[in-house]
DNA sequence: AAATAAATGCAACTTGATTGCAAACAATAT
DNA sequence: ATATTGTTTGCAATCAAGTTGCATTTATTT
């Protein structure tokens, strides 16, 4: 991926490119899974806190990213499919490896949907499976 | 439910039924949703937040509650059916309501399960709805 | 180049979760 | 009954993560 293609990733959805922003949409994808903020700050040691929480909140406004919440107690995040609207029917799978405690996208499985009682509407759904990943699963 | 059913409930985790403990149970049960620390310090307002932690934390190690992320950023709890071991045939959907904040058991609705790549393994689920809950939709 | 606006870093603050310790309480042994 | 021991609870302090205020830097416009 060139450079040219993350300037276009950020100004399609209209997020102005600097070069931290640059960095971290960089970061996120070279990472490939659901980051938390603390994991970016670890890996960003240059980049103030405060600065990867603005950016942060900044791309997920303006839906570049999505938020799951793995059920570690802090959010993650993960960059959006090029086109991804952030609907229901776009939302995917995502699993938490409890012994190496990354998140996992899992873009081709969508996540499932139940028949809710009456009167219950969707919004949003978090689907997030736990257990071994494949790499933890071999490694033991 | 009497008095006997609850310290019943308690015993048959190997958890010692002290008043604090039954105090707290049936607030839980009386409440009929997924509490987080904060709503039971609110609804119990002379028991010390360090005892309401210590006491979700005992009751979740004995599984007489099971924990839900529901997306909040607070782990939220709720008293686990009868005989519940907490294995995945047992876990149930959870739907939580962006307007009252409240977070709903769907006990009837078993949690979806997917097919995953290989390799990985599940131990657990966790599957939340948000959206409007019924009262919420009536209501508005 | 000056003026204005936006982005960033630093430090402080907030909130909720967690822990240390002493007092209260319960259970057991004497 | 009383002493002894262990458990439970409340209070206060700590911790960590997220968030905000403000000054500084950087970019943009005039």
């Amino acid at each position: 991926m060139d450079q040219q293609a993350y300037l276009e990733k950020l100004e399609k959805r209209g997020i102005k490119p600097t070069a931290i922003r640059l960095l971290i949409l960089k970061t996120m994808i070279r990472l490939d899974r659901a980051v938390s903020l603390l994991d970016l700050e670890n890996e960003l040691v240059t980049v103030d806190k405060s600065t990867i929480f603005r950016t942060i909140t900044l791309f997920h406004g303006h839906h570049l990213i999505h938020g799951v919440d793995d059920g570690t107690g802090s959010l993650k995040y993960a960059v959006c499919s090029h086109d991804c609207d952030c609907s229901i029917s776009e939302q995917h799978t995502h699993f938490y490896c409890e012994q190496c405690h990354r998140t996992f996208c899992l873009k081709s499985i969508h996540v499932p949907i139940v028949q809710l009682p009456d009167g219950f509407s969707v919004q949003s759904i978090n689907y997030v499976i736990k257990g071994l990943c494949a790499e933890c699963s071999t490694h033991e």
